[in-house]
Order: structure tokens, then C-alpha cells, then sequence
DNA sequence: CTGGTCACGGACAGCGTTGTCAGCTCGAGG
DNA sequence: CCTCGAGCTGACAACGCTGTCCGTGACCAG
């Protein structure tokens, strides 16, 4: 790491105190009030005022403050909070993006924080966004106890919540397939001959985890090959423990020949345990990624669109701006089966 | 998409009045001032009144109002904002999550907004984020005009550039060092044997686009293979005119063997126009992604750290509003060339 | 010239909170 | 008994802005 220093003026000296909507009006000989009509577009002043409080604005590098006219006008803060899991993680950035994308479109400001699965964290982070009065709230749960948001909602905050469901409140929710695309991911490696398949999934408290678990589950019984206990393994979570599931899962006295993944960090691990080896399962993973038709052979996955997921749940909540009060509601997006090779592999 | 009616209970009745201060004193049975001291943990308070209070907040559902709180302390408001280019992009979802993990240790939410490239939005954005009074601006520049930004400064609004510089203002930047990673690519692929490398990079009025290109002339006046104007392709942007480039520059009369990519989202493009392609050239790509290393062949890259760059820039903001008030800095983070495979391809 | 309307500008209060400062109670010390 | 300080509590103003409402002067019809 090098240091330059630049030279040059520097632009900002010190501290010069901001100016309001008073300095303003003194400058540009008017009231306060004539100002806060020419900010807001008010009619009622004469173009020659408008002008002057306008080159007075310019003048003194005035900006009005926002935290001011929430309070005084109580209603909009122009804001919404968002609370997921990690925004480096593609999909929730995907999310993060089409929230943001409807909100712009709304006039609406997005403020969000990663919670990093804890429940403690997601917790601090939505009532730091209801301190803030925020519009409304989208949150990606990470714990299952949400009554601490009950006096919020009564309060007028609508929240949504999205890729899991609450808890233990009842709230606008918009979730995935989860059941359906492991049933078809069974489905799909058992229709090319594959009797031993296995199922690596994330801690099966999450949410997702255990609803994919459950689809596996049932698209085995299903395909008639049964549901074997020892073809699931739930949790590993880092490289290396992937590896070594996989090594057994392959070792046992009737090896898995293929692995359905839980989700897109299990299958980038498998990838990387796979590279290399001669032995391939056959391989299904849950949520897309980027280049995953580029990879030899290329990766089939269930596919779903973090964009559609954060327009739904965005939309459902702008609706309830807009005061929709009906019901709350749980909608299920479709997920779809991208056949590309790996799945396609035979017994 | 289906839409299920939950049933149970719902959590929100209808608009009830959020509690404030009074209230919570009202019904506690104190001052309005006792409250404000329970709430921000000041001394000199009796242990059962604060006790009576917290009860009061509970019962109510209180949350302080940060709006009211902010605009009677003048000072901080607890936030920094964020400009990046598009947060769905996984190099700037990385810088978000690095920004936001300084930002939580120093106790400050972060607002964030993609500009997508147009300064105006980039501007809009910062001086949102601005009337918000965020405590610092953290931007990477769409555009070349950030004289707008003067009075925020000088009002005390630090500003730290990242990525790229800003046009007209001298302030804190955090740059990585784009001429030595060319060069760097260029001299790999020369020692291999190429003499004909090409260069496809973003178009040439943004920064890092412009640096790497210089960076890609230097590399090949140094390894003494020259610079030819028929080798550079600045602009293509899509899957489709990157695939018509490549077939041009494979084309000419003395065809390019290699190619450096400008950066991840046209090096993604390139790998797959090649995809199936029997004569595919050397490669080298600016910015690492996820999985380079799992094709085939695994694709050498100019690395450089996303977090890293978040990191030093959000370093840098907190410093100043530590006080740091020596003259702005720039910082050039490094690149290193990672070797993988696809750039040792001999000509 | 008068009375009424209209266009414009301004005084004032108050949003919910916190900083200042003053008051009150209680017990120890004189 | 009074004094004094420590410990606790509260009254009040003000942060920057906007909604309400009233005042002023210009203009026009009668």
C-alpha cells in the first residue's frame, strides 16, 4: 500500500457551521417561511423571490435537513430497512439490488445490514431501523422469535418478510419453492437411473434447509428409492467438512453415485472437492449461479431469481403503503430445474 | 406464484398512535427528562424508578425517536453513506459487506444506493444521503464532476473516494493499482511466449477502464512486442459484441494469441464466447471471481481484494471523523497476478 | 372612493428529544 | 437546631423545519 499526497487546494477547510433554512431567509431578505415554500416547490411566491432565496440557497451551500422535516411532519421518512443475512453473498446482493430498484422507483431511500444468521443481530438491526421510522421493513429472518416487531406493526410499520417466514408473527411472507425443487432435483437424477442419491444441506434450523431436506425426502419416496438416513448429512458448512462427507458418502458399503446441494455455498464447495477427481456423482444444486454452465460438466441446478424474490416481497410492501390492509399474505415463487449436465450423468 | 391465506392472528391491528417520551413519563409516573436519562443510560437515577420507566417503555412499545434525537444533538446521526456502481456487481457487494462490517464495529448503519454508472444519480444520491446528514460519504464516481460535494465538505462531511478518483475535488481516495496489474498480465503473457495480446476493456471515459489500458500499452512496450492500435477494443459491453471483437481480433492478419480482459464482467463474456471453441486464445483477467479456479482451463487473473478496498476507504473515513485533519490522501491498493492456467498457454 | 378579493409574505407554534439549570429531600456534621 | 452537600428529579428552551393563520398591498367592480 503507497500514500501520495496530492497537491492542490484542499476543498473542504474547517468546520464551517451548515447553514439553515434562517440563514437562508436573512440572506435573501425573506421569511422562513417563503423559504421552506421555495424548497418545496409551495406555490404562492413571486418568481423575483423565488430567484433571490434560490441564489441564497446556492450561496451558502444550503441543504435542507431531512431529520427536521420527518419530525415535523411526522409521516414519511422516505425510508425502507432491509435485514439479511450478508450482502456479499450473490443472491442476497441480487436481492438487495431489486429492492433498491423499486424503492428508487417509490422515492425511497434503503437502508440495510447483514445479520450473519444471528438472531441477536437481526433483532438490533430492525429496531434500529424502527428507531429510525423507517417506511416499512423487509427482513430475511434469522431467528424465529419476531414478537419484539409487534409493537412496530401495530404502530403502522408494515414488514414483509422474505426467503423465510416469521417465526411467531403473522406477516406478509415470500419464500421459494423449497419442497418443490428438491423434489424435482430427486426426481430428475432418479429418471436418469440414480437409486443412491444424497442430500448435503445447511444446519437444519434454517429454514430453507429443512424445507429442501423435506422435498428430498419426499421425491425419494416418491421415485420409489426410499429415503436412506445415511445419504443426508445437514450442517457442513466450510470446505473442508464437505469434503469429508462427501469422501464417506462415497465409501459407505452402497455409495451415493448422486449428491443433491442444499444451496450454492454446498455446491461451490462440492465443486471444489470434486476438481480433480475421477469418480464424479452426478450433481444437483440448489440455487443458480454465475458460470455455472461454463464449469465441466456444466452444473444443473434449481434455479430461482434473488430479483424476483426481492421485487415480490417489495412490492407486497409498498402495497401496503399504498394501505392495502387485507390480509397478510405467503407467496410462493416457482422455481425451475436448469438441466446442464452434471445431473445428467448416468448410473 | 401462489398466494396462501394465512390464519391466526394478526399481529397489526390498525394505526395506533407510536408512544413517545411523554407517554412513557405519564404513565411511569415522571418527568419527561427521568425518561430521556433511563433511555440514554444516564447517571442518577433511582434504581426503581428506572425500573417503573423501563416498565413503562416496555408496556408502551417505546422507541426512541432518532429524528427528534438527531436533530436536537446536532452532531451525529449515526449513518454513512454509501455510492457504489450497482451492488448486484459481486466486486461491490464485497466492498458493501466490508463497509458495513467497519461501519457495525464503529457503531454507525450504513445507507447505500447504486448509481449505475450515471453521475447524475450519483449525485442525486450523495446529496440525499447529505440532507440525511449522514456523518461521512463514502463514493465511488460515476462522473467527473464532484464540485457539488464542496459545501457538504466544508460543512464537516468527510468524503472518501474509492475505486476511482474524483474529477475536481481533492479529497481521500482508495484506488487499486490498475497500471501495474496490466502491465503485470502483459509481461505473464509475454513470457509465455505471446506477441500478439489483445486488450478488451470498459469504455475508456471510466477510470479504471483508462489506467488499465495505459497500464496494457506500458506492459507491451516493456516486453518489446509494441502497441498495436488493431489489438484494443475499448466499449464492447455485452455478451454479443464481445463474442463479434474476439472473432475480429482472431481474424486479422496476424491474429491475437492472448488476451487481457478489463475486468470481471467482460472476462465472464469472453469465457463464454470461447466456450466450445477449439482455438481459444491465452486469457487474462482483471478482477478475481468466484470459480475462475474450477474451469477448465482455470482462468489467471489480476487480483485484488474487494474487502480490502472497502476496508482502507471506510479506515479512512473514520479517521477523519476521528479528527484526522492532515491533507487527503491517496492510497493505491496492490494487485497480484494469479496464475492459473489460462494465461500460461503458449503461444 | 370604498369594499372585497386575491396574491403573497410572515409570525408563531410545535414535532420528540436533550442540555441547562434549578429545586427538592435526606442525612451528616456543626 | 440549622447548614450543607449529595442524590435525585423536573421545568424549560431549543434543535430545524413546516402547518396554520393572519396581515399587507394591489387590483378591480361598483
Amino acid at each position: 500500500m503507497t500514500t501520495l499526497s496530492p497537491s492542490g487546494p484542499v476543498a473542504g477547510q474547517r468546520k464551517v457551521r451548515r447553514a439553515t433554512m434562517n440563514d437562508v431567509a436573512r440572506l435573501a431578505g425573506v421569511s422562513i417561511k417563503t423559504v421552506s415554500r421555495v424548497v418545496n416547490d409551495e406555490p404562492g411566491v413571486h418568481p423575483s423571490t423565488a430567484e433571490r432565496v434560490l441564489a441564497a440557497i446556492d450561496q451558502l451551500g444550503f441543504r435542507r435537513n431531512l431529520s427536521a422535516r420527518n419530525l415535523r411532519r411526522g409521516s414519511s421518512t422516505g425510508t425502507i430497512g432491509l435485514v439479511l443475512e450478508d450482502v456479499g453473498n450473490p443472491f442476497y446482493s441480487g436481492v438487495t439490488r431489486a429492492v433498491e430498484e423499486i424503492a428508487r422507483l417509490r422515492g425511497r431511500q434503503v437502508i440495510s445490514g447483514s445479520s450473519d444468521e444471528d438472531p441477536g443481530r437481526e433483532r438490533e438491526l430492525a429496531l434500529e431501523f424502527c428507531s429510525r421510522r423507517v417506511d416499512g421493513l423487509l427482513i430475511v429472518p434469522a431467528g424465529l422469535q419476531h414478537s419484539y416487531l409487534v409493537p412496530e406493526m401495530r404502530a403502522g410499520t408494515p414488514v414483509v418478510f422474505l426467503d423465510r417466514p416469521a417465526g411467531d408473527v403473522v406477516a406478509d411472507t415470500v419464500l421459494v419453492d423449497n419442497i418443490g425443487g428438491t423434489v424435482e432435483a430427486v426426481t430428475h437424477l432418479a429418471s436418469h437411473g440414480h437409486r443412491r442419491i444424497a442430500f448435503l444441506g445447511d444446519a437444519p434450523d434454517i429454514f430453507t434447509a429443512n424445507e429442501r431436506l423435506r422435498g428430498y425426502r419426499e421425491g425419494c419416496v416418491r421415485a420409489g428409492i426410499g429415503y436412506h438416513e445415511e445419504l443426508v448429512a445437514m450442517g457442513p458448512h466450510d470446505e473442508s467438512s464437505v469434503a469429508t462427507t462427501l469422501q464417506r458418502l462415497q465409501s459407505i458399503r452402497e455409495p451415493a453415485t448422486a449428491v443433491v446441494a442444499g444451496n450454492n455455498r454446498i455446491t461451490v464447495h462440492i465443486l471444489r472437492a470434486l476438481a480433480g477427481t475421477a469418480e464424479r456423482p452426478a450433481l444437483v444444486g440448489f440455487d443458480d449461479f454465475e458460470l455455472a454452465d461454463l464449469l465441466s460438466p456444466p452444473v444443473t441446478v434449481i434455479a430461482h431469481d434473488a430479483s424476483a424474490l426481492g421485487k415480490a416481497a417489495t412490492d407486497l410492501l409498498f402495497a401496503r403503503l399504498d394501505g392495502d390492509n387485507s390480509p397478510p399474505r405467503r407467496v410462493v415463487l416457482p422455481v425451475r430445474l436448469v438441466p446442464r449436465g452434471s445431473g445428467e450423468v448416468h448410473a
